[in-house]
DNA sequence: CTCCATGCGTCGAGTTCTCGACAGTCTTTG
DNA sequence: CAAAGACTGTCGAGAACTCGACGCATGGAG
């Protein structure tokens, strides 16, 4: 139960001075967050933020079909649930665990509290949000302009960074949804991307081969977004 | 220079409590914002707050290619720039007048001022943060699944909610960097739609004939963005 | 009034993606 | 081992949208 005696890959947390940090530590807890898990639904009252040290969880929006598409994600750069710590909220989506996590977890009750202390937690929320809000802008225009093989280069690339592997568990089907797109469209865009060397995969794994290549595939949103994020939390 | 005398359109303002709202008015002022004026570009450091009073303000994505595609929009629901209340923040998207507006105006400095003396300002400022990233990542779901019938039909409602006309100025060849599509899929749509009775149009001009079959046309999204506003700020 | 820039209509070839269907293959589980 | 379930491969018809081109109408400026 204390975060601080162990390195905090988190960048969010990392980045706090020390006595700020020490307001947080007492209640920082770790928890592993398996694939798949459902942290919370559109409407659900938000008690718990999650500051994950890796793996990558999807904000994902609901739609009366039942269709469920990525409108953001939260790696080590970030927090699940942190507007929260200003006051209490919503969900606005569905948020599940992409890949396995690693992650500090604090009830809102006590992130509130240390906000209410702290200028620097309090700036640190403020510059997430925008942050976060930087990242689903460019993902409007991405959907808008980008075709489906970009957007899963960029998918790839946004992964990878949040891992420390070159290999990703996951199911075509799956990324499919992520990108609202048919799965066949996948299948046809993945076997694209493995004749050209790029990456390989099978059965619910992808291996990145060549990411300088896939770099070249993506759109400039992975980009983009990624040096907002350095700009607004270095 | 004295917003207080006049009708407060903008419902943010008019929610503010009244002490609240005096740490505001003497630093307010009316100005009007013909159509096409830009606001900021990605980049620009933010240096003035509008709250309109009517009329679209539309936050716009620009990608390298040159293309500007839609991200969100500011009516009288809202305000542009606010985030900036809590802090110096950087534009990350280009905001330009689409319909002439008659809006509040006021500096970075005085309502970063106003914000640290004032509970009601920072609740407010927070909500609307929240409300327009529920706005954008619904934005992003709709790009991937919706037909273009649908988003532009959305755009109109979304519009028409904002002015008190029947009648919207826009061009066929605006609306299609709008939504990010091909201005003769923008014909084709407009011509459906008036075709069914929904529209009429002409140069530059959109007729709203029967709102409520257009809301048939539009995706969920309309509604769903709406709600949120009216949840966040009531 | 004439010119001319702006905005709309249309056409057609081509690409991307959808949608449903079914077959094949790998993995897990009983 | 056998059965069931999960994942990928492929196919084909069709819809949606792109992209470039060109012509026509409208309305404002000189």
């Amino acid at each position: 139960m204390d975060g601080t005696l162990q390195a905090l890959q988190n960048r969010l947390l990392a980045s706090l001075p020390r006595d700020d940090m020490a307001l947080l530590a007492p209640h920082l807890s770790v928890v592993n967050l398996e694939r798949g898990r459902l942290l919370h639904d559109p409407g659900d009252k938000i008690d718990t933020v999650y500051f994950p040290h890796d793996g990558v969880i999807s904000l994902m929006t609901l739609m009366e079909s039942g269709a469920a598409i990525e409108s953001a994600t939260i790696g080590c750069e970030g927090a699940l649930g942190l507007m929260a710590a200003v006051g209490p909220r919503q969900a606005l989506s569905r948020a599940i665990v992409q890949t396995p996590c690693k992650a500090e977890r604090i009830s809102v009750h006590h992130i509130h509290e240390a906000w209410e202390r702290s200028p620097a937690l309090r700036d640190l929320v403020d510059r997430h949000t925008e942050a976060l809000f930087g990242h689903a802008i460019q993902s409007v225009a991405c959907n808008a302009l980008h075709s489906v093989e970009a957007r899963f280069a960029r998918w790839l690339l946004t992964c990878h960074d949040r891992i420390s592997s070159d290999r990703i568990a996951l199911t075509q089907e799956f990324l499919a949804d992520m990108l609202g797109v048919q799965r066949t469209t996948v299948t046809a865009v993945a076997r694209g991307l493995q004749t050209k060397g790029i990456i390989r995969y099978r059965r619910g794994v992808v291996d990145i081969i060549d990411r300088h290549a896939l770099e070249g595939v993506s759109c400039e949103c992975y980009g983009v977004v990624r040096r907002t994020y350095e700009r607004l939390l270095p």
